[in-house]
DNA sequence: GCTACACTTTACGTATACGTCAATCAACCA
DNA sequence: TGGTTGATTGACGTATACGTAAAGTGTAGC
């Protein structure tokens, strides 16, 4: 149950801990590093779960929000953390952000249709629930 | 192959229509039939779909884009064209539609979150890779 | 009438993302 | 020392969203 660090060392978490923070069963922990995205140390038997793997699991999460495979969350995250020292690399990894950007920008608009779309049937629904409402200008 | 309207009846498409402009199997339509998202006419065997089922169509794909499960995409296009006579319809429909637009905002801040980061990791690899630009004002 | 082709149903197969036991083990507590 | 609690490793089960044959039907063209 502690989360508390010794000295300065960066803090670490148990499975459930995390569990807890993220309101996610261990089993999906354990399942995240069979995909291979976590990669926690071992006291023993026991999960170790460092910042990183905190974090990785965060993107994990955010990723999947956004209808994103685990496959695809973990390649994304990967190349966020691979080196990127050659000019070649460099290139590589601009391409694939300009693809993943084009893909969000895609959604990006899906959702702001949808989002009016939500909000015009919304106003629509209030007008016929509150005929009476007060109209600021122009009463008839 | 044809698509053309008789008169000024509404057009209607048959399912390799549909697959071709969604870029779909035609398998996956019968799918979301089989999954009451469309309910074609028959004519004969055929299936004969209107510019709803299109309608009904393109809003299954962007809610998929969006990360739904075809079960909630069906909750969803229902209710929009569910009647909404009683006020108590109407109460329970604003009801969904809120919770359904909070879910909506919830992705657009993953989204905006993700797109910064994509762009601050463009502008550092394009940094690296770019060390010599012309820098506008304060050169050293 | 035969062929080609598009469409149909039936049905089993597959990948993803976990859920759900079951058996085991280690640590702590009374 | 025995019991409870929490973690671990299998291993099988399940829901979703189709893929992929297999086998038959309908009809337009030659």
């Amino acid at each position: 149950m502690s989360a508390v660090a010794v000295a300065h060392a960066s803090p670490t978490f148990s499975i459930s801990e995390l569990a807890q923070e993220f309101d996610l069963t261990t089993r999906a922990i354990r399942f995240y590093e069979d995909s291979g995205l976590l990669t926690p140390q071992r006291s023993g038997r026991h999960r170790v779960y460092s910042a990183r793997d905190r974090t990785r699991l965060k993107l994990t999460l955010r990723g999947k929000r956004l209808g994103l495979t685990l496959a695809e969350v973990k390649e994304l995250v990967d190349m966020y953390e691979s080196p990127r020292d050659t000019a070649a690399q460099l290139t590589k990894f601009l391409a694939v952000l300009a693809a993943h950007r084009a893909q969000l920008e895609q959604r990006l608009n899906d959702l702001h249709a949808t989002l009016d779309e939500v909000r015009m049937q919304e106003k629509q629904a209030l007008r016929l629930l509150v005929p009476t409402a007060a109209k600021p200008k122009k009463l008839k």
